[in-house]
DNA sequence: GTGAAAGCGCTAACAG
DNA sequence: CTGTTAGCGCTTTCAC
């Protein structure tokens, strides 16, 4: 490994000399700046940023957990976070905690050895004592979607608001005389916010009674499809999903049974990922700027490390109702809105 | 930070005596180590990895680049990589290039400066001089899905037989007459691989009058679903196209213009990723087994690193046709074979 | 079984 | 402007 020492050797002069070079520090003739920056290319002198960190004590890396990479809602975030970091010449180190609480608290210790500058944590099962050795290592800590702890940054969606828009399109513009919920898990932060949404706003319209059900299942394709069957028992007219995936599921069991949307049965969905413009009966759903949420989390990771005077704070994102086919009124496919996938 | 320094002093010890017995090294009695290593958990010892990269010049992380995170395909691809670093406790810098050779060239800059043990590489553009710096920093490569430089291990999924398989389908089975291709960018290996294969197979079965036209487009959603009017003035009763992204496009449109699938028009994608199997008419695609792909890369990367003598080598995954409704036949949605959505 | 000493590659004071 | 010196936290001979 070629190393500053021996460009120094080859320069005739110190390593310290060198390094000012390198780092584009001033105290160095401009002669003598040339004439090292062309020995170390022609070299092909590659920096030790870990040698480098170990002294500034700033790794310039950060640590991004994930629950699944391969959910595009997360995908887009890591996306945003790394569209930032990237520009900074900070590398991102990914842990892909597989929904695993264990593996979690595995990759927090390992991102602690590796002495990361900050970490970007999403998790719905975090809890504040986890984040402790982060404190402790004086590693700074952004939540996503998940307020963990008071004193910590957190960027989310508002995903309160976004219910609450997309309920009120149901009843006043749709029309949905009986709805059914289908949930995920209770315990999860943004679920419990939008089940809440959706009750206050039917309060709010006046509309309570209309809500027939709420069923609570594996939030996937799977899930959805099975629990169709059980909810048409009830014979609502339209459904509220908690996420697309689910709604698609939901969709297809009513394609496979004669059973159509939304002439039948109204169907809603939440994200807005990319399949839910591509399906035949595309859903209307609540467009969440992941990419964007991304590179909130990311610029605000950043600013903590390089002032670390700065308080955390809290940042929200307004989603944004997508009015499709799914439950009824007009529309028309169209690609002008690209950001709708690709955020 | 508290180093090892601090808690050789805390047990009266040499920092020597307290990094052998930290890392299981034999020469330390067995009070003395547990008296260690009980101080070290009490006041929060975090081993500073980078240090210790340092001087045993082995920083245990390693690189992975992508074209987009977000494409489902690569999402498995960094899933199964991570699935096996993570337990070597290796971690994984994520560089997403987004599809840009000028962002590429950075990363791999970027990931030298970082020492890290070993790349994977999954670019489509990349050429043999744009990996010089990796062998010249002594930094272990692994190419996926493109066979960048003979002296270099590459694994991919075999493309060849996975399309070789589906046109047979297509022509024996799902009994097509006319056909179009609607392809990506033609300078890609994969595509190559699979339009040579395409056009071998029907050469094969004394079927090449069949192939109307290939098509060569941006391969996406948008792409399918705006190619489609074109091809379908040629009056084919099917359609291949390079991934189920494009299908899926194709499907839309047909859907929106009263074109039924498979009826009308056979539909046959490549890749099967998730929504394959969603839409309301599931496609007819070629598995390919991602999830796998990332963990034989990883595998690998780790043999070579762990012994400098391995040779490189050539892994090839086949692929599986999977048969839905798209292009005709028998088919009944199913959820037992989950590892379709997930490998 | 434990300690002393050297050094990985780099940066940051402080001199000159 | 450039050199000297010290040291980041850790591992690893080589002594004892």
């Amino acid at each position: 490994m070629i190393s500053i020492k021996d460009i120094a050797q080859s320069c005739g002069v110190t390593p310290a000399t060198v390094s000012r070079a390198l780092n584009g520090q001033k105290g160095v003739s401009d002669a003598l700046r040339e004439k090292i920056l062309s020995i170390a290319e022609e070299v092909g002198y590659k920096k030790n940023q870990l040698a480098a960190g170990l002294i500034t004590s700033r790794t310039n890396m950060i640590g991004l957990l994930v629950p699944d990479i391969t959910n595009p809602y997360y995908a887009f975030i890591a996306k945003g976070v790394s569209s930032i970091v990237e520009q900074h010449g900070i590398g991102m180190l990914l842990c892909n905690a597989d929904r695993s609480a264990t593996n979690e608290l595995r990759f927090f210790q390992m991102l602690c050895n590796y002495k990361v500058d900050g970490v970007i944590i999403i998790s719905v099962t975090a809890k504040k004592e986890d984040l402790l050795p982060f404190k402790n290592s004086n590693i700074k800590v952004v939540c996503v979607d998940n307020p963990i702890s008071k004193d910590l940054s957190c960027v989310m969606n508002d995903n309160y608001s976004g219910v609450c828009d997309l309920i009120e399109h149901m009843v006043t513009v749709t029309k949905v005389k009986s709805l059914v919920v289908v949930m995920g898990y209770p315990d999860v932060y943004t679920n419990q916010q939008r089940l809440r949404a959706c009750k206050d706003t039917l309060e709010k319209l006046g509309s309570s009674e209309i809500l027939l059900k709420t069923f609570f299942i594996e939030p996937d394709y799977e899930g959805g499809y099975q629990v169709t069957p059980e909810l048409l028992k009830l014979e609502p007219d339209a459904v509220f999903a908690i996420n697309d995936t689910v709604a698609v599921g939901i969709i297809a069991y009513c394609h496979d049974h004669g059973i159509r949307v939304p002439e039948d049965l109204k169907v809603a969905g939440y994200d807005d990922i990319g399949i839910a413009s591509m399906i035949s009966v595309p859903l209307t759903t609540v467009h969440q700027r992941k990419f964007v949420l991304g590179q909130a989390a990311a610029r605000q990771l950043l600013q903590e490390i390089n002032d670390p005077t700065r308080e955390p704070s809290k940042v929200e994102l307004f989603p944004k109702l997508v009015v499709r086919a799914s439950c009824g009124e007009e529309f028309e496919r169209n690609f002008k809105s690209k950001d709708q996938s690709s955020t």
